[in-house]
DNA sequence: TTAAATATTTAGACAAGACTAAAAATTATT
DNA sequence: AATAATTTTTAGTCTTGTCTAAATATTTAA
């Protein structure tokens, strides 16, 4: 069993990993866990004691089979609780975040389960990060952002990158929400903006909103 | 806000100062918390300096305003969940309790409120306890124990006083859930056993169980 | 390839919450 | 009322997880 704060060290390191795929230095984790270097050693060095971490000093943490498997399902309770709050309580997807914080840490198998199945085993989460299945396995999809869609091209909106809720609330005013039908009308050289059409509507769409927006080709 | 112990040690206390209305004693706390007197000393300093609850020196503790609120909203949420739990995730009433353990300290307000519009504002949780509302205030029913039903009297099983699994169990055995209809049919004098009928059948009960069983007089 | 910059680890300290053992206060008993 | 038994508090220690400051390693750059 893990505690709180080795639970959330296993989660940063397991996004870090997705991310990546290189070793993830002590800086990283300190960096998204908003904590110190050195309290990252501290902890790592239990983690890898509890052999779910591979940790060699100086060369920076790599997740076990034992510690993805235990992040993966943290990760998996997080996002089938965003899933109940948006779909039975009634949350929006910029809401959800802070509240599954908390609620991936009750440990409780049948709970999760029975969640999974009241809630008709979803396979993404609101904003369409997959969620994966008990053994940690992930359903792909091969989404692009829409910063790499060409002119009259159309696609699905089917993700966000950045889930922040201040982004999050920005698309919901643009009327952009998941499964939303967007084509590229016009593609600006020089600002990398775009224009896209969205519900019969023209919108003007910044490059850094483009790079944030993951959609699934037509 | 409050930490986890925090909470425990309020609800603890509230726990405690509804069934016996004196000022409660650090052993008490103690022993209703598997803890230590000594430990018990150093947490209630702090709740007095939160002003939650007041507390002298060798005197005991009562809860403040604030404190009966903020104990009274955690049983909510606690039984709540276990509404939740047994209506939603198909839980039997004695597997909720650990759980709800942990779900009680989940820190949103629009979560339990949501939570108790999708159970449809509950009034009692899956043993009968009443639900807390806002507020702090109880939903009182005139419930009486099994035992003190007099031969030939009927009444409905409206909860439990021992919420144990074991004892649960036992009642889920015996075929007495919540709703049932039982009848006195005799009194034994010399082991105050009860034999009942219930679903038409008939049933022998010890004092024990009928002094665990609350019943509303028909 | 040596010096400078950056990253990481170590050492020592602190807060929360718990414990043990001993001291002090309260309650019960004779 | 004095002593015994019990309860409560205090003092000091421990663990977890964090921090700062200093030391050490690694990487980058001249």
């Amino acid at each position: 069993m893990f505690t709180l704060s080795e639970e959330n060290y296993l989660k940063a390191i397991y996004h870090l990993e997705t991310d990546s795929k290189k070793g993830i230095s002590t800086n990283a984790i300190a960096k998204s866990l908003a904590t110190k270097a050195s309290s990252v050693t501290d902890m790592v060095k239990k983690l890898s004691d509890k052999k779910v971490v591979l940790y060699k000093k100086y060369q920076g943490v790599t997740l076990t089979e034992l510690g993805l498997k235990t992040a993966a399902n943290i990760v998996r309770k997080h996002r089938l609780w965003e899933v109940f709050l948006v779909q039975k309580l009634n949350f929006s997807w910029d809401e959800v975040h802070e509240v599954a914080e908390q609620l991936e840490h009750i440990k409780s198998a049948k709970l999760i389960n029975q969640l999974d199945a009241l809630l008709g085993f979803p396979k993404y989460d609101p904003h369409g990060d997959p969620i994966p299945d008990k053994d940690g396995n992930l359903s792909k999809i091969d989404k692009i952002l829409l910063s790499t869609l060409l002119k009259n091209e159309t696609g699905v909106c089917v993700g966000v990158d950045d889930s922040s809720s201040e982004f999050l609330q920005f698309l919901d005013k643009k009327g952009i929400t998941l499964g939303k039908q967007i084509t590229v009308l016009e593609k600006e050289d020089f600002d990398d903006s775009l224009s896209i059409e969205i519900d019969g509507k023209k919108l003007s769409i910044s490059n850094k909103i483009a790079n944030n927006l993951y959609i699934k080709k037509l």
